[in-house]
DNA sequence: AACTCGGGGCA
DNA sequence: TGCCCAGAGTT
């Protein structure tokens, strides 16, 4: 397991690696954040910013959602998978916006949580990113990474995950940290065949000296 | 804990 | 072609 100190290096170099760290979505309203969020389930984040574009510009409010058929929001975001249960969960979203929390979109994990399509991710994530509430998202990249680095245990489920990053990181950089580590495992370490020889938290890593001592075998019996 | 949804991207 | 992807909901 990796000291408060190491993580925090590790950081620092993950922060170096990808200065502009900012999500596109960190420039929306909680609103549109918390949409593109809920599309994003298990597709890719380059698809999704396709879909939004346009999608942004003809829905701007919960009320523009419920004032076309299903099937025409359907179309809208038929590029993205899922878009049958999320196009659903879309226009039932906005509904319980308006009827509960008069169109706005509530600041509180706990009550984004009881929205259709949005889990504790998507929860923390727009609580995090929008409202400025300390929270740290945890998808599939922030669990793998922080696995691979030994900054928690292999077997830690995402909450126990959660709670080690929410521990070892200070509080006013968790929103920052969810994204550096998005980042980190999205364009560097993959989850296929990441490039282990290139990364500079290799002296650090706990998975990444294992892989690279395989590779030296490997190119050994060559 | 395991299963399902799902079209696009990429090897 | 086959496999994977910013998860969530159900059983």
């Amino acid at each position: 397991m990796l000291t408060k100190k190491e993580i925090r290096y590790c950081l620092d170099e993950i922060a170096r690696m990808f200065p502009d760290a900012q999500c596109e979505l960190n420039h929306r309203n909680p609103f549109e954040l918390l949409i593109a969020v809920v599309l994003s389930a298990q597709c890719t984040d380059v698809l999704v910013n396709k879909v939004t574009k346009t999608l942004f510009e003809k829905y701007k409010t919960p009320e523009d959602y419920l004032n076309v058929p299903l099937e025409e929001l359907q179309q809208d975001i038929r590029s993205i998978g899922l878009w049958r249960n999320k196009s659903k969960n879309i226009q039932k979203l906005c509904k319980m916006l308006i009827e509960k929390y008069d169109g706005e979109v509530p600041a509180d994990r706990d009550l984004l949580m009881e929205l259709p399509g949005v889990g504790r991710k998507t929860a923390n994530v727009v609580a995090s990113v929008a409202f400025n509430i300390p929270a740290i998202a945890v998808d599939t990249h922030v669990e793998r990474v922080s696995k691979r680095l030994g900054i928690c245990r292999w077997k830690d489920s995402v909450l126990q995950v959660e709670e080690t990053l929410m521990k070892k990181v200070p509080k006013e950089e968790w929103g920052i940290t969810h994204h550096r580590l998005i980042f980190f495992g999205r364009y560097h370490c993959k989850a296929q065949n990441p490039n282990c020889l290139e990364c500079p938290l290799l002296s650090l890593c706990r998975e990444g000296k294992k892989r690279t001592k395989g590779l030296e075998r490997s190119n050994e019996t060559k």
